[in-house]
DNA sequence: AATATTCTTGCAACCGATTGCGTAATCCAG
DNA sequence: CTGGATTACGCAATCGGTTGCAAGAATATT
């Protein structure tokens, strides 16, 4: 369609360049565009609008070379319980655009991962690469050893997600253990007595949920029933996964607790499309609040994740990682929102 | 919480270390590495062998300033029409995930930029910094001219969006002209006459949908009504905005065209409200078709675009490019889903 | 006016790979 | 056994910046 300006130049502009036409060395034109004050104020100014009207940028390979770091962030998603290739999870645009804010808003940038089907040793290729200047891991997914092993010798890494137990990585995320039982509890509150949990177990996140799931039954004295547990991705795609099971199985439940909104709100779907009620039939509580859930119809009641703040806080103890300091896990508190399930 | 062991030595692997371990120079390892074939298949799988077993990478830093390519692709995210700073629409997520499959499938990483308050020379440091080979954007935004400008003199660039007029940038996209039109005459054939269209009018592919929406009207010989339309942002999360707007000042209507789906579904959340139901008094036409709205109930009718040949088309022009092919741009037709509202 | 001090600025080494070119080693035919 | 072709591999330049060190210029001190 168009085509580069030919007349244009086909080397860009190094610094030397700029160098030669300020008539000073790249020393001195290096100096200046780092705002060295060693550079008189008049020279740096004339250094800089130079550079500027001759659009030149910094080669930020060069620079990652000689200063050991790349100002850039690695984010990777693993997905090693997905079966599908997809994200679908709502919950992950959330948590990337946060995370983009607070890496940008530190003069980062932010390189993108997915670890569709995790090959040994990608945590250490990544850290090892040079690429990065840390790593952020969304969610355990199944890789808890290969963090831990990663960890061992790799101080810049914070993962989202549980506090899985003998995790010697450091994991920032709300209190999975506290929300399944909140949810619970909330549901035993309602009167329900039989309670489904619908979601992947392998994921340490999902299986302190399930811990305090199970928990809160145990307070309550009330039976629990294996039958009740059916193991899901994080996303319904197959029908042959979640609350469709149970009701094809012939298994009678009053309440629904989703590992995540997206199952939740599934699970509202298709017991709607079945002729059972929610809520006054089964009551269902998910996990994240997601917007989506705020926005469905009948509104998903479900356990909330603050996600700004997690974001914060990770983005916050990888940079005193990356600094040197090995500051430890943090975990935030979940709230119990109240809506129409 | 732990500690890289101490006993590591600090200093990282680098080539002339794997080289001594050999016995060999950098210069074999270098080639052994890269499976060039003038290195003895014995030599290259000894070296390849100490290489994996010591844990050593490839400072990916100094191989792209050799080199002068990076293996990155920035997929760059313009936020200009947009008050908030949160991506919310699942749209984005979908089409990240997509383009992230095509580019690993490449062997090439993704580096993500939520271009939050494009500042002017946006697009031409991203350009020129050579962190990466090539840059994606995903919606035009409002950011037209400095796409237009761009493109100019850089090549590898490939935009998803409309077909604005005057682009001279490479774009691929469905045809919203013909999407608009769909939506437009879907509405019509069901009796409705006094049709709504819902979106952000700065931006091109939003504009096109709008002028489909003019020509089907115009087809049809019924008159258009300027309080018909209401501008808004990608998401409605101000209620001062869309169809809330349209109540409140008392326009009447029997339809609503939305510019994406998260509008649409905002939009049938929003009549449910005021009592307006769907489908019986209002009809509603979104646009994407995002996973959501085919759970949301009712099922969301739409136009749909199809984003994993979307991402897939985008990702074979941008490659065309970068080796100096300058590939034309691309449309795909959409397609109407009808569903329940 | 001579010396001490402070400012400016450049030289050159370095970051860690890749690769053109040249040479030593090996092979083969005559 | 020798000359020429081939194979195997290392030297050293290069990519484009950053920065310790030091020299020369400018200013201050006595």
């Amino acid at each position: 369609m168009n085509a580069p300006d030919s007349s244009e130049p086909i080397r860009r502009l190094k610094m030397a360049d700029i160098a030669s036409m300020v008539g000073v060395s790249t020393s001195t034109v290096s100096r200046a565009l780092a705002g060295n004050p060693v550079i008189p104020q008049a020279l740096r100014e004339r250094i800089e609008e130079i550079a500027r009207e001759s659009g030149y940028v910094v080669n930020q390979q060069a620079r990652g070379l000689r200063m050991q770091r790349t100002h850039v962030i690695n984010v990777a998603i693993p997905l090693g319980h997905e079966s599908g290739q997809l994200i679908s999870d709502p919950f992950f645009l959330e948590m990337i655009g946060r995370l983009a804010d607070e890496i940008t808003a530190r003069g980062y940038e932010l390189l993108l991962s997915k670890v569709a089907a995790p090959e040994a040793g990608w945590l250490e290729r990544m850290a090892r690469s040079q690429r990065v200047d840390g790593v952020l891991v969304i969610g355990q997914s199944d890789q808890h050893d290969a963090l831990n092993a990663a960890a061992e010798w790799y101080g810049p890494l914070v993962v989202w997600g549980g506090a899985a137990e003998g995790a010697r990585y450091c994991t920032v995320g709300v209190d999975n253990f506290a929300g399944g039982r909140m949810a619970t509890e909330h549901l035993l509150a309602l009167g329900r007595r039989r309670i489904a949990f619908l979601g992947p177990p392998q994921a340490p996140e999902v299986a302190l949920r399930y811990e305090g799931y199970r928990e809160a039954l145990a307070a309550a004295g009330v039976a629990y029933d294996p039958t009740l547990t059916a193991t899901t991705h994080f996303t319904l795609s197959d029908p042959s996964e979640g609350v469709r099971r149970l009701i094809d199985e012939g298994v009678s439940f009053d309440a629904v607790f989703a590992a995540s909104d997206l199952i939740g709100l599934e699970s509202v779907r298709i017991l709607a499309a079945e002729g059972l009620e929610v809520p006054s039939t089964v009551s269902v509580v998910g996990f994240d609040d997601i917007a989506l859930a705020r926005q469905s119809v009948p509104a998903l009641t479900t356990i909330r994740q603050n996600l700004a703040e997690g974001a914060a806080r990770m983005v916050d103890l990888l940079f005193r990682r990356m600094a040197g300091d090995l500051a430890p896990s943090a975990m935030m508190q979940p709230s119990l929102i109240v809506r129409q399930t």
